[in-house]
DNA sequence: TATTGTTATACTCTATAACTATA
DNA sequence: TATAGTTATAGAGTATAACAATA
């Protein structure tokens, strides 16, 4: 038994926070590939289906950076994402009237209706990975992980 | 065997799941850049490392498919990732003399010391992602990752 | 000069399939 | 035939850097 108070200077709490590391890798994983067994019917992979996800959630079409802001990638592979999902209509590029350098990403009518199956698919897939949680254990967790993803929310995400 | 309680059919608590996917693979985003950034002056991937780490569970130097399962990837991908080490001198493949078609994969001395470099990155790297969290989060939150994890154990990983 | 997005390029990680050599 | 690891190949995801167009 470590009888230590100090947080995160002395090696046994560190140790906790290296394991969380693992086990957050390990889990994200697991959820990445169970994510893109199921989305493949779909033909869309697991971060075309996020920037869908993310383009549901602005009022008004946004511009590439921000969905790079917002998905925290840089520029360029927004730009690759873009492409595939355009490929597939299900968004369209938009020029922006109001500044001719931007571009607005536009939802198109099938890119709704892959919304709703994804969302079955996203689903199914994080129950599976959440099975031996109970609803109390889910709420504890969504919180906890709250707290980190706002240390570095980019934007509120209204919902 | 559906002998389910309730927990996965409603919509209301799939949204929490859902949502829980999201975050754990944005945080796990952020972590894998993270680390990657930290490993860099370390000359080695964040997949290296972790198989590094791997072995050094291990009493007896393990063989490919060993790896492969504690990892959790197909044995393919451990390949690649013991050349890259092997070549940086920090494993070394051994034959086992028990069976001439597997490999036993050893660490060799410079592997022991990348560890110790290794481990005060990750260290690094996770207190940061984890700083918002005091210790009692933290604490709280091992334990429910570790119960995702167990479930999916493929061995109790001695450490 | 700063911003927005793109072209060009490269690398990590991982997968499947087919092959080799054992067993 | 089944197992262990590999070669061969492919694709997703992401990054940096250089560039064009616009502000």
């Amino acid at each position: 038994m470590e009888t230590r108070t100090a947080t995160v200077d002395a090696d046994g709490t560190d140790e906790v926070t290296a394991r969380l590391a693992d086990q957050l890798l390990r889990l994200s994983r697991r959820l990445h590939r169970s994510q893109r067994q199921l989305l493949e019917p779909l033909g869309i992979t697991p971060a075309q289906a996020r920037l869908l996800r993310a383009l549901a959630h602005y009022e008004q079409p946004p511009r590439m950076a921000d969905l790079a802001h917002r998905l925290d990638v840089v520029p360029r592979a927004v730009t690759t994402l873009v492409d595939a999902l355009e490929a597939l209509e299900l968004v369209r590029r938009m020029p922006d009237p109001d500044n001719r350098r931007s571009i607005r990403i536009e939802l198109r009518e099938g890119g709704r209706q892959a919304l709703l199956d994804l969302r079955k698919a996203r689903r199914t897939s994080a129950a599976e990975l959440l099975a031996p949680l109970d609803e109390d254990q889910r709420g504890a967790l969504t919180a906890l992980l709250a707290v980190l993803d706002e240390s570095s929310a980019p934007e509120p995400a209204r919902c």
